[in-house]
DNA sequence: GGGCCCGCTGAACGATGTTCACCAAATACG
DNA sequence: CGTATTTGGTGAACATCGTTCAGCGGGCCC
């Protein structure tokens, strides 16, 4: 019980961090109401995490997990149009329902990339592949134009972060609904692989 | 010279600020390094500034005039389809060579969207008419598909904007050029209006 | 010339991330 | 069993941050 009491120590850091940055943001949230939360002292912190930037990138880390999990019901679909859309709801759903997490990932500038570790980095990697490998057998098969489906993913990538960046940043028209507009451009992006005309 | 000494310290210190927050970052800009660059007391900062948050917004501010203005070229053309283009073009060639302007302006969350002025908001909203109205245009003389212009403009805001900030996040692969990628990404997304599919 | 006002100062305040000398309990060893 | 060592945790201290404010000096009006 006595490493595993240090064990959840780290969790409990990774936790109050985590519901932390939910409530508060990054910038807002500090490394002593942190140990306040987790009921330890600041130093403590230190000995499980380098920096908070660091705390911060096992944030991040957990939070890609969660994101690649989001993916696995998408890769039963057969369809590779269909599986495309599936894995674009399950990343737009995903910056939706977790808006702070997905800041961490990929809207906070201030993380050094340096920090995050290189699983991490390859983890991260799987869901742009994912959409790379749905948008060649899509091609493959006619069903859509996509004769360079690695910087087609990327521009699928682009375009739903942008369109979220945007509406998470409030820059977007507050009056637009926000899920009419994520399912706007996931509808127009995919069409967008539908004509020959590139 | 009184007062022309005060408005042109106001000048100093947002041109300090502009070099400093290109050369570090908004985050590792302390108002002392922006006093000391200026040559004056931090207290004299806030004669000017309210907060280095109005500092900042005063930045975007001008970032938006030089948005706006770098449209100016493009009004001329006549063809919609090109004039759209060329706006595409002034606003991926603003971010890459102001990026810590563009971050400032759209990215940067910490800004307190209260903070901008009215007629700031209202000015970077300009490009935006300016894309629906090139659609619009190009759709009236059948030469796009793009039945809901405002909603298309969105689209392509969040394309290129995408695009941009995954690159001045360094979250795309290091390896690719990214004066090609915004190349690609701007025509992808012009061509996306192409099919009448959606 | 004396009073006033205005632009400016920089020490001070609370808060931040980070470090480090200390400490107590548990484990290892003779 | 007693002592030494390692381990995990502490919190005061440090430098720096954004921000405030009592005070200062020099030009302007009466």
């Amino acid at each position: 019980m006595a490493t595993a009491s240090t064990v959840d120590l780290r969790r409990a850091i990774l936790d109050a961090a985590q519901t932390g940055v939910a409530e508060r943001g990054y910038n807002d949230l500090s490394m002593r109401q942190i140990a306040r939360a987790v009921g330890c002292s600041v130093g403590t912190l230190y000995l499980y995490f380098s920096s908070k930037d660091a705390l911060y990138a096992a944030l991040v880390d957990e939070a890609v997990v969660h994101l690649v999990d989001s993916y696995r019901p998408a890769y039963g679909i057969e369809d590779p149009v269909e599986r495309l859309e599936a894995f674009c709801r399950s990343y737009v759903r995903f910056a939706m329902t977790y808006p702070e997490q997905y800041k961490v990932m990929y809207l906070e500038l201030s993380l050094d990339p340096s920090e995050v570790s290189p699983e991490a980095y390859r983890r991260a990697r799987k869901p742009l592949d994912d959409t790379a490998g749905a948008l060649a057998e899509a091609h493959d098969r006619g069903l859509l134009h996509a004769p360079d489906p690695k910087g087609g993913a990327v521009f699928v990538w682009a375009a739903l972060h942008g369109m979220l960046s945007l509406i998470l940043a409030r820059q977007v028209d507050p009056k637009a609904d926000p899920d009419r507009l994520v399912d706007l451009t996931v509808r127009h992006t995919i069409d967008s692989f539908r004509c020959p005309a590139e």
